[in-house]
RNA sequence: GGCGAGGUAGCUCAGUGGUAGAGCAGGGGACUCAUAAGCCCUUGGUCGUUGGUUCAAAUCCAAUCCUCGCUACCA
């Protein structure tokens, strides 16, 4: 039976490049996933979107001189391309500043204060009487009260990492204008978690097995220690109006208003496919099952806020008075990636960026490298002259060798798929294999273990390796054609059967050699970057489109007299010196 | 400080009560279809430490040390 997948993938702030650190976090898995579901036959939407508000995209637009929509955007294209390249197949990926998301937030805050979720209370707040404009906490510097260090940030001290609120700080300034800010009384609507705290407790008691552990027992223990009510507006001019006339400086809070992007994308992704309530199935459907993509600093805001948004919300332009948004199904938040030991840091170097790593690497290549170091129970590392060495050994060595040498034989020697003679115990127990791989690479997949899906996968390109090796069809073909016929028939099976296992993974290779084998449909859509226009406002986003997409998540015999096409190899094997030149790269 | 996760072969990791595993790296060998890839054999671990429960513990319990992360605007 058909299900539907909700992909829900984290927004990334458009302030800076992609990096290998979010690839790993979300957006890799997020999209193995999808394919994973797509070749199952299943329904899959999955979306996600630049973040084009926030204080990163001004403190950055303030550094260049420039606005904050020159900055989102110039970000927002560069993620484009990124992700069309890395292969990662939204069905949309648009952002938080076109009217569809707008119009949506502004809807959903009038649900929650037509349902009593919403509370306005007063706060102090700085106030830059020099710029005439409140200063968000980040906004804000001054001398540490725990260690005196005069140059504390007003959300935490870079000297002894102590966490601060603004108020804190002794002798404040402006980071923007220099000045000393004043506090100034200033009212905000509060999200009454609180009240919603019963309801959410009682969602993260129900049915969380499949969960991973840390996710699920951080988020219980969270909710444990009590929620209170949270600030959802901002005092800010870059972000979303409120739909009240009476609050005309005020903007929607980041946080409340990107989570809400998973939503506005697929009502947004439904007026673009011209059916504009198809969104309601993935939304609405109780069977549906929506997984959220994220790195674990987001885990509360996908496992406690936005199931607490979407709890007060109770339903969005429904049919149905009875309908409820569906809640997160499962959020498989990943741990963080390190770079050769050390966090990422943009100000050290030490950041290896998707564009600058497409500009030298095959998208495959690196896509395999990071699954296999997926932080999926601990932090990870990305080294280089691990990623090299597993290029050469595993992706070259194991499976693309095995493809290569084949295919390469067989093109030689019979020019087609061979006709076998009779199979014995060895031929079958391969074949075997290759079946019964689609049952456990896919439970994996399922499970959300994609890197034990993986390895299962590769599992099956080293007993074929074997395989060939008892064989030795270079030996056969001098005596007896027909036994050797046998045996890369055999073998042509096993990599027919590894290029639909290996392709959510490996999707551009995998395409290849699916020519290479003659076959005539992709085992995936097509992917674009798009102009569209909503409301007068233009802007580009990318879409997939499954309509070429016929392959199945099945064994499927390769037929017998196929002809062949001389193949190429699927990957290259990469130069050892290049882990120096890296390294080097990286000192700079 | 509070909370969470992790600590298993040189490296990356799997393994939740029944004789310690995989891949890579190291050593040896046979082959030659293949991107000198692949295949076979092999070296290597007191499963962080201590104590407990049990016929039996990497696995359960307690304590302890170390690493990383989150702590409410950095995947």
């Amino acid at each position: 039976m058909t299900k539907k997948i909700l992909v829900a993938v984290a927004w990334p702030y458009a302030n800076g490049d992609l990096h290998i650190g979010h690839l790993a976090g979300a957006y890799l898995p997020a999209d193995i996933y999808a394919r994973y579901h797509r070749l199952v036959g299943n329904d899959v939407l999955m979306v996600s979107g630049s973040d084009s508000h926030g204080t990163p995209i001004t403190v950055r637009a303030d550094q260049e001189g420039v606005s904050p929509r020159e900055i989102f955007e110039r970000f927002h294209h560069r993620f484009l391309e990124a992700q069309r390249d890395i292969g990662i197949s939204y069905d949309l990926f648009t952002h938080t500043d076109t009217p569809n998301h707008h119009k949506v937030a502004q809807d959903i805050f009038t649900r929650l204060l037509e349902n009593g979720y919403l509370y306005v209370e007063k706060q102090q707040q700085y106030y830059s009487e020099l710029s005439q404009q409140f200063l968000p906490d980040r906004y804000i510097e001054g001398t540490c009260p725990h260690c005196g260090y005069t140059d504390a940030r007003g959300d935490q001290c870079d000297n002894c990492g102590r966490l601060l609120d603004a108020l804190e700080l002794k002798n404040p300034r402006s980071k923007r204008d220099g000045s000393t800010p004043v506090l100034r009384e200033t009212e905000h609507f509060f999200l009454d978690l609180a009240k919603l705290e019963p309801a959410v407790r009682a969602y993260l008691e129900r049915e969380k097995e499949e969960w991973r552990p840390n996710v699920i027992k951080f988020s219980q223990n969270y909710v444990k220690g009590g929620l209170k009510g949270r600030p959802i507006t901002r005092d800010i001019e870059w972000g979303i109006p409120l739909p009240l006339d009476k609050y005309p400086g005020k903007r929607l809070y980041v946080w409340f208003e990107a989570v809400i992007g998973y939503l506005s994308a697929s009502i947004e992704w439904s007026k673009l496919v011209g059916d504009p309530d198809a969104w309601k199935s993935w939304w609405y459907d109780p069977a549906a099952l929506d997984v959220y993509f994220i790195g674990k600093d987001n885990i509360p805001f996908h496992t406690i806020i936005w199931p607490a948004e979407l709890i007060g919300i109770e339903q969005l332009y429904a049919d149905d008075p009875a309908q409820r948004l569906n809640l997160p199904y499962d959020v498989p938040a990943n741990e963080f990636m390190n770079l050769a030991g050390a966090k990422f840091s943009k100000s050290h170097g030490r950041m290896i960026s998707v564009p600058d790593l497409l500009a030298r690497y095959d998208a495959d290549a690196i896509r395999y490298y990071i699954t296999v170091v997926l932080p999926e129970t601990s932090d990870s590392d990305f080294y280089w002259d691990d990623f090299i060495l597993r290029n050469n050994g595993e992706l070259v060595g194991v499976w693309g060798n095995l493809a290569h040498r084949v295919l390469s034989f067989t093109y030689k020697h019979f020019g087609a798929v061979p006709e076998p003679g009779a199979l014995a115990d060895a031929d079958l127990a391969l074949l075997a294999q290759a079946e019964a791989a689609f049952v456990t690479v896919g439970e994996r997949l399922a499970a959300r273990q994609f890197r034990a899906g993986l390895t299962e996968a590769m599992a099956l390109a080293r007993e074929a390796n074997r395989y060939l090796e008892i064989k030795s069809p270079w030996s056969q073909i001098k005596q007896d054609r027909a036994a050797a016929g046998t045996s890369l028939y055999v073998a042509l099976q096993a990599i027919n059967a590894l290029s639909v296992l290996l392709s959510p993974y490996l999707p551009f290779s995998s395409e290849q050699l699916r020519r290479d084998l003659g076959h005539t449909t992709p085992l995936f859509g097509a992917q674009g970057i798009e102009e569209v226009t909503a409301e007068g406002q233009v802007y580009s986003v990318l879409r997939y489109d499954p309509t070429l997409a016929t392959v199945r998540w099945a064994y499927e015999e390769l037929p017998i007299g196929r002809s062949l096409a001389k193949p190429a190899p699927l990957f290259k094997k990469l130069d050892e010196a290049l882990i120096e030149e890296e390294l080097a790269r990286m000192e700079k």
